[in-house]
RNA sequence: GCGGUCGUAGUCUAGCCUGGUUAGGACCCCGGCUUCCCAAGCCGGGUACUCGGGUUCAAAUCCCGGCGACCGCACCA
């Protein structure tokens, strides 16, 4: 039989549980856009939480939002329109694509500044001039074409009013930066970031969540004065180690990852900015909280021609998957001052900082350090890092603050008032503003499964000592330990553990199950 | 976009080759009985042949096309 891999499997359970699946399956699905379901969107909901807790909040990073949908000029201006547009030909023969600029520049000996500017037609001649064929097969090659990534529409009715869905939720920022430097009074370092929708019409997405042509980014945008670029807060993550495949490596075909401390990595050149390092650091720490080990993640340094247009150095995170192997899941870029001096330039407005010296000061344009993760990718990340297997059941061992439902009420029976009583436990938890699941069918061992299935770390059964004494029973999902807690003293006692504070022994009065059953 | 494989309930699947079945099973879900703590049991219930066309007396089954999925190639700024 063939053995299933835990993508088969995840999908499987989040189909079937609501966490995700493939959207517009009764039109028969289209692929490249995914659903959350009611328990994927609060997981979604609760990952976003956890990186605002994380990684914006400490640094005082402003959150804003801005349109998905975006004027044709902003992303000509900031050189979207021009990249985002691949020229492909296919071989004639054999039917495999290429990148038409790539072959001009291997075997035309073009550079790519030569072959930026040619149109389809100069492409085609120039494979001809230059006597070009399919580096497979050694046919020739069809008519070129175009082939543009982004999904364009039109603003309004005038069909040469040309808009483009973003393609990242950094230009967002560029464009608002001088609004948003005004009511942040001018400080440097400011960070900015955007959580939001994005849209890349990919040409044939495939990997279920992994891939999207819809999908939610986190991009922050770190201004920094470039005569100014330390990091002050490098120190709390210094001894932080990194595995790092550096693009020298790459070169000789070695990917094996050398490790070195975030120091190491700055002061020996390796990583050159040191607010990039530090990002790094602090998305490595973010994965581990998430329950990807150390060994399972690492960062890959960019080739010069596989950086985006607007990067200088460049990183991926990638975390180790079983059935797609390492998988980017954020990217670290330099971007320098590329964005806001393009949008100068194509704006007219100036969006340059000052800076007061004893030599009277200076204006500039603030540079960029760029972390951004692809939120999806991470929700399944978290999925596929929970799930373990517990006496042939699934569980997903997901974090407490990442857990879509907080806890489950359960009736032990269904009868003598226990029904009421849980009925009463349950309202009272969730006008605490926890989010509670109910659940009074089946037998309890099969309620804890279902609940364990879903990945809800708390248990919480109503039985006969209830009715007695307002106790109630406390079960632990991971170890199946159970405490006894008097339903008075849950609000305070839940709240301090959803927040760390406390752990699930410290909820109640351990209580020894005999064995049978 | 190309090649290979594939598409049956909420999920996984048998059946397809060799047309004719009330389309079977498992899990799951719901209701009831039972049940004082880990998918127990009993009774009852639930949902399916990807879509369109063709061949045929008859199509889940054969043929063509669409759509979609998976794997490989390409692509992933």
């Amino acid at each position: 039989m063939k053995q299933k891999d835990k993508y088969e499997i995840i999908s499987e359970m989040a189909k079937r549980r609501g966490y995700f699946w493939p959207s517009y399956e009764i039109y028969g699905g289209i692929s490249g856009f995914l659903t959350f379901g009611p328990l994927g969107s609060l997981l979604k909901k609760r990952l976003e939480d956890k990186f605002r807790r994380f990684y914006l909040q400490p640094l005082a990073i402003l959150e804003i939002e801005t349109s998905v949908i975006m004027p044709g000029n902003v992303l000509e201006a900031s050189g979207h329109v021009e990249n985002f547009k691949e020229p492909t030909v296919e071989c004639t023969k054999c039917q495999r694509k290429f990148r038409a600029d790539h072959l001009l520049q291997e075997f035309g000996k073009m550079t790519d500044t030569e072959t930026e500017k040619l149109t389809l037609q100069d492409i085609m001649d120039e494979l001809k001039n230059r006597n070009i064929r399919c580096p497979e097969c050694g046919g020739t090659f069809s008519k070129a074409e175009q082939f543009m990534t982004m999904f364009a529409t039109t603003i309004g009715p005038y069909s040469d009013s040309v808009g483009y869905g973003r393609p990242e939720a950094a230009q967002g920022i560029f464009v608002e930066f001088k609004r948003i430097f005004e009511s942040a009074r001018g400080r440097l370092p400011l960070g900015v970031a955007q959580i939001g929708r994005v849209l890349r019409n990919e040409i044939s997405p495939r990997q279920g969540p992994i891939r999207l042509r819809e999908f939610t980014i986190i991009d922050i945008e770190f201004f920094l004065d470039p005569e100014d670029k330390k990091c002050l807060v490098l120190k709390e993550v210094e001894n932080e180690t990194l595995r790092l495949v550096l693009a020298e490596n790459k070169m000789k075909d070695n990917t094996e990852p050398v490790t070195v401390t975030v120091k190491e990595a700055v002061s020996k050149g390796i990583i050159k900015e040191e607010w990039q390092a530090y990002f790094m650091a602090l998305a490595k720490r973010f994965l581990v909280e998430l329950g990807v080990p150390e060994e399972q993640q690492r960062f890959i340094e960019k080739l010069e021609w596989e950086r985006a247009h607007y990067s200088v150095q460049g990183f991926d995170q990638e975390v180790y998957l079983e059935r797609w192997g390492w998988t980017e899941v954020s990217g670290h870029n330099y971007r320098t001052d590329y964005d806001l001096s393009r949008h100068m330039k194509a704006s007219g407005v100036d969006l340059t900082a000052f800076k007061e010296s004893e030599s009277g000061g200076r204006r500039f344009v603030p540079h960029v350090i760029e972390p951004s993760f692809g939120l999806d990718r991470l929700v399944y990340v978290a999925l596929e890092y929970a799930y373990t297997k517990r006496n042939k059941r699934t569980l997903l061992s997901l974090s407490r603050d990442l857990a879509p439902i907080q806890m489950s009420v359960f009736p032990l029976v269904n009868k003598d008032g226990l029904l009421e009583k849980a009925d009463e436990v349950y309202h009272r938890l969730t006008n605490e503003g926890f989010t509670v699941d109910w659940d009074s069918s089946g037998s309890i061992g099969r309620r804890y499964a279902r609940a364990d299935e879903v990945g809800t770390p708390l248990g919480i059964t109503i039985d006969y000592t209830t009715l007695e004494d307002g106790t109630v029973t406390l079960r632990d999902r991971d170890s199946w330990k159970q405490v006894r807690s008097n339903i008075d003293n849950l609000p305070d006692l839940l709240h301090a553990y959803f927040r760390n504070k406390i752990d699930f022994e410290d909820l109640g009065q351990l209580i020894e199950r005999r064995k049978d059953g």
